[in-house]
DNA sequence: AGCACGCCGACT
DNA sequence: GTCGGCGTGCTC
């Protein structure tokens, strides 16, 4: 080896990949690159795109180094970018590499955009004018480049036409610049009658906006009191402002009507982004995000990777929602770490929902976010009168599901000619299946978890893991012909149950197992809407931002559900459902009702919902938390164990908390707090550990993590709670 | 995360 | 005798 050759000029490079830290690359001689620049880099076997990262290039065996391929034409990461993945991988325990991944799941928009062929006007006239001819003439006398297709299109001519033109030299060939994705929303564009609170929020919104500088605020009103509205106002003043923001909506693949309410107020709609976007539009939007042609995207949590560089707002709208959850890989609340990007990039964030989470009420009242309330439902939309139908004085008929108070209201609801909508979380027949022979119940051979029964479908379905089987007809167990028993209910055993009393009346049954897939879904939402449905029997994608001027009666028939399951939140969940459910009656001010069958009409939940008294449950909630040492009080981090079976992910829990370290002021939280769940189809454990800092409570978990049993994969760590107290 | 290498069951 | 399951290990 010679001595005197030139060390190689170096940089690292975080490679998407699970890496702990970047790794060292040869810069060619000749290449710039910069912390940000994404580059192309050899990776094992294969290329990948990378990130050139701040971190000092370190150490490598020379026999391992090998060279940058090339660097990409493409606007760096910022720095405020760079700062928030490295802020991600930190907090949730995960290496720097996924969180980068996250931000460069675009493939091919690193490469410019190609310029599109276009045909620019030169002033020569054909030879002979005809009527086709004289139509294109009339759109070029300006002179602007048009595509051939383009012009064709708008002057009702076919592209022969076009080509015969150019081939008499009216058209030079040119390249025009890439089409924007969206057009530029304009502040400007429409105004929107507010009453004067909403004036007021949106007063004080735009201001804070205006200002400039990190601050949360919570925009806090019930169901139908315009939050959107306010909040577009605030969207505005950051355009204005000459910034982009961003919109995050827990799904957004089903809120068409957000987007069109954003085209109304601002002359154009926001760029969408989601994980079911064409490839083709997801690399132009992410493109065109980076190089600040797109100023606004409404999109799901992964939006909040995407490459902005004058990022002035964020909005995350149904804050309280748990889709802003994402639970693989990187374990992160969306909502968290929009508080998160906000402070970094030190701009305002504004958090939105009629039921916001108990943990963003907390900070909101304890000042350290603001609060901009709004009181009341606007215009003529009137809030549902609510009511609980108590079961154990109203019991169902035997085998129907649907108490006399509920059929006797759907009836007079369906005399007026006006819209029902039965709820109910459960899809499917039946939850479960048993034998009345020998009691045998139908289980998931996969994951253990029961099989729900689809009649509709012939089949008995598991719903954590997707698997399904024919429904036999003798029990597998003892053999006995036509002995199995549906037990229970879901919304199709209840849409049974409606036609038997109502069976002139249009029925249907809206739930994620629709044929024809979410298309069909947003076709039967825009029929009902329309009026082409009497009643409507849904799970919870009813609940979500619909709009249902006819719907004047919202039954849930089973309030209870969902509030026996001992997750901690149970009750803030059923909560929020419940609300979100009820608020969909009522908003054309048409007297409208909501029921709610029970058991426990005296449960927290039913007379907050009941009452509209949501202040007290929230207290409630607040100090039975702070009993618990639940979040927000404490700084947690969650250990997810899974396993395929229910006794492997408890020993394994259990193992791994004989393996805690000692420490005084970090506990490990026990079953009663973190119990099972079943998530993908395997049996989840949650470990909660509680400590007072992070630094500190990282090094606990990985400790415990190093020193506990060997689980193979299958162990995730969650610090979803509160980053507030970390930034 | 991919992807290759490497040891034990049912088949062209 | 081979094809192929996914268990461990590596990527500058």
């Amino acid at each position: 080896m010679n001595r005197d050759s030139p060390r190689p000029r170096t940089a690292a490079v975080l490679v998407p990949m699970p890496a702990e830290r970047p790794y060292t690359y040869a810069v060619p001689d000749g290449m710039q690159v910069e912390p940000g620049s994404i580059v192309q880099v050899p990776l094992g076997p294969r290329e990948v795109a990378g990130v050139v990262w701040d971190a000092d290039a370190g150490a490598v065996d020379p026999k391992k180094l090998r060279p940058i391929t090339r660097a990409f034409d493409c606007p760096p990461l910022s720095k405020d970018m760079r700062r928030f993945i490295d802020w991600v991988a930190d907090y949730t325990l995960s290496p720097p590499g996924l969180a980068a991944r996250m931000a460069l799941r675009a493939p091919a928009a690193f490469d410019p955009e190609p310029w599109i062929e276009g045909l620019k006007p030169t002033g020569n006239a054909p030879d002979r004018m005809t009527d086709a001819r004289r139509r294109v003439m009339e759109l070029i006398g300006d002179g602007f480049a048009w595509t051939r297709s383009g012009l064709a299109h708008a002057a009702g001519v076919t592209g022969a036409v076009i080509d015969g033109m150019r081939a008499q030299g009216c058209f030079e060939d040119t390249l025009l610049p890439p089409r924007p994705v969206v057009a530029p929303p304009d502040p400007a564009y429409g105004g929107q009658d507010l009453n004067p609170d909403q004036q007021a929020a949106a007063d004080r919104l735009a201001a804070t906006v205006k200002a400039g500088g990190y601050s949360v605020t919570l925009l806090d009103g019930v169901t139908g009191s315009g939050k959107t509205e306010v909040y577009f106002e605030a969207i505005a003043a950051a355009v204005e402002a000459g910034r982009q923001v961003l919109v995050l909506l827990p799904e957004i693949a089903l809120t068409h009507a957000f987007l069109e309410r954003f085209q109304q107020r601002f002359g154009a709609k926001p760029a969408e982004w989601h994980s079911d976007l064409a490839p083709r539009m997801r690399e132009r939007v992410w493109r065109q995000v980076a190089e600040g042609q797109i100023r606004v995207v409404a999109g799901a949590r992964s939006a909040l990777f995407l490459p902005f560089n004058e990022l002035g707002l964020i909005v995350v709208d149904e804050e309280h929602d748990p889709a802003f959850k994402q639970e693989d890989r990187v374990f992160y609340n969306a909502r968290d770490m929009a508080v998160v990007r906000g402070h970094i990039g030190a701009f305002p964030v504004i958090l939105s929902s009629a039921t916001p989470s108990v943990e963003t009420r907390v900070n909101a009242q304890t000042g350290r976010y603001a609060r901009v309330a709004l009181p009341s439902r606007y215009a003529e939309a009137a809030l549902p009168t609510l009511a609980s139908i108590d079961l154990r004085r109203h019991p169902p008929a035997r085998g129907g599901f649907l108490s006399p108070p509920l059929i006797e209201a759907m009836r007079r609801t369906l005399e007026k000619e006006e819209q029902s909508l039965l709820f109910l979380n459960r899809r499917g027949y039946a939850p479960l299946t048993l034998c009345r022979v020998c009691g045998h119940r139908f289980q998931c051979p996969d994951c253990s978890s029961w099989l729900v029964e689809h009649r509709f479908r012939g089949q008995l379905v598991c719903h954590q893991c997707g698997h399904a089987e024919k429904k036999p007809e003798a029990c597998p167990e003892c053999g006995t012909l036509d002995h199995l028993v549906a037990c229970g209910p879901g919304v199709e055993r209840i849409a049974e149950e409606v036609v038997a009393h109502f069976p002139d009346a249009r029925t249907i049954v809206l739930s994620s197992d629709l044929v024809g897939g979410v298309r069909r879904l947003r076709l039967e939402l825009e029929a009902v809407a329309k009026g082409e449905a009497d009643i409507v029997i849904g799970t919870q994608l009813v609940a979500k931002g619909h709009n249902f001027p006819n719907m004047t009666l919202v039954g849930v028939v089973d309030a209870d559900l969902g509030l026996a399951n001992g997750d901690p939140r149970a009750a803030e969940r059923t909560f929020q459902l419940l609300s979100q459910v009820t608020g969909r009656a009522g908003r054309t001010g048409k007297k409208s009702r909501g029921l709610l069958q029970t058991y426990q009409p005296d449960h927290p939940v039913m007379r907050a919902i009941v009452s509209g008294d949501a202040e007290s449950f929230y207290e409630r909630e607040i100090a039975e938390r702070e009993r618990a040492g639940l979040p927000p009080f404490g700084r947690l981090a969650g250990i997810i164990v899974s396993a395929a079976t229910r006794a492997e992910a408890e020993s394994h829990a259990r193992g791994l908390r004989r393996a805690a370290p000692a420490a005084n002021d970090i506990h490990v939280l026990g079953p009663a707090e973190a119990p099972l769940s079943l998530v993908g189809g395997r049996h989840r454990f949650r470990l909660l550990v509680q400590g007072e800092r992070k630094s500190h409570l990282q090094g606990f978990v990985r400790e415990m993590l190093a020193a506990g049993p060997k689980v193979r994969g299958s162990v995730r760590v969650q610090v979803d709670i509160d980053p507030q107290s970390f930034l």
